[in-house]
DNA sequence: CGGATTCTGCACCGATCGGTGCGAAATCGA
DNA sequence: TCGATTTCGCACCGATCGGTGCAGAATCCG
């Protein structure tokens, strides 16, 4: 896995490096975070980060995946829970969480990126696309299974259920960008969640 | 109210203008509406839209009156609704109604446009955020009042009820945008709305 | 010590951004 | 008909966009 390097060795640090990408291309969306922005958070120069990295659209694809690892593995995990319920509390709290972190950008980067692409980049905007049916068709199917257990009952929705969760959760990023505060959000979700299931 | 017309007439109408602009604003967001594409949609030179509307900043804030009164007028009207319930549901379905129009752009223009303004539109920015404030303090007063008749239980929180209301609209915006159709909307917002109150 | 290879900094590319200067065209009151 | 006034089309402005050519610096293997 391991490739003998030659030549000269980069002198930044790329995981670092990409770490910054992603907080700026979390505050501004694709189109907003501009070469000169993102290099000098990166502290990187423009050569280095083509050299690197590939182009601006290969970054922020890369940067995707960081973001999927990291703030925004509350998606895959909130599926892993014991019971239907559960699984819609740990998405919906997730999104609250990974919104309002002190110190990062507000509300979810897919949510952000993905309304502020335009024609440029057509490509980015089918990835977000696609990654944000995987995540509705991800509960849909963990709801599908819930029904089939005996979790909800039968005549319970799972299509249903996941576009609720997953309109409830987009919402809560909106509001998590216009500055609204983690409690006033967690309240949002105990309405959201108080009775169940909710179709 | 009406001046005397002196020198060259304008060759095109203005509110024609301003509803094309209108059009490619919600369609591309602030920053992303360049001025090639306004004027090419409204059909008029630069020089002629700097002369009628002062400029992109100035004709977005128009292009946000004629919004207002047009395709987002639901949010005023909700609040006339006679009941609480019936004005969450006037406002969850207007949401829905505006945001997935044949022949219009997706979702809603002040959702798609607040969240893809960057640095340059500062003002852009506070005009938004103030608005969707003002929108969320009109249910919030509406349900208090709700609260003082009896409509509501006296243990229910307006301002949470207002904040869960905007945050599922907000979510319809955002699921309208990425292509959701009007009858998933539709099962959503029923779901929103099928225990009441919610809080 | 070579070359071979890779990375870095700077200057630069054509395209596009929002915005303007200028002169011609079109309408007014007189 | 004649200025006064306003609009219009075109070319152009400096700034910024994403992306690159080039020369030198730093590291490898031999």
């Amino acid at each position: 896995m391991e490739q003998v390097r030659r030549g000269r060795p980069r002198a930044f640090d790329a995981n670092e490096a990409l770490e910054q990408a992603l907080v700026v291309f979390w505050e501004h969306g694709y189109e907003g975070a501009s070469l000169a922005l993102l290099t000098e958070a990166m502290g990187i120069s423009r050569k280095s980060m083509y050299a690197a990295f590939g182009n601006k659209e290969e970054l922020f694809l890369k940067v995707l995946q960081r973001y999927e690892a990291g703030p925004g593995a509350y998606v895959r995990q909130a599926v892993g829970a014991p019971t239907a319920r559960a699984v819609a509390r740990a998405y919906l709290e997730g999104a609250v969480r990974a919104g309002t972190q002190p110190g990062r950008p507000a509300g979810c980067l897919g949510v952000r990126a993905a309304l502020s692409v335009g024609v440029t980049g057509q490509t980015v905007q089918d990835v977000m696309t696609s990654w944000r049916a995987e995540s509705q068709a991800g509960l849909r199917d963990r709801f599908q299974r819930a029904v089939d257990e005996g979790d909800l009952p039968a005549d319970a929705d799972p299509d249903v259920i996941a576009r609720y969760l997953t309109t409830v959760a987009d919402g809560v990023s909106v509001q998590a960008t216009g500055g609204a505060s983690p409690a006033a959000l967690q309240h949002v979700v105990e309405v959201a969640l108080r009775h169940w299931p909710p179709a």
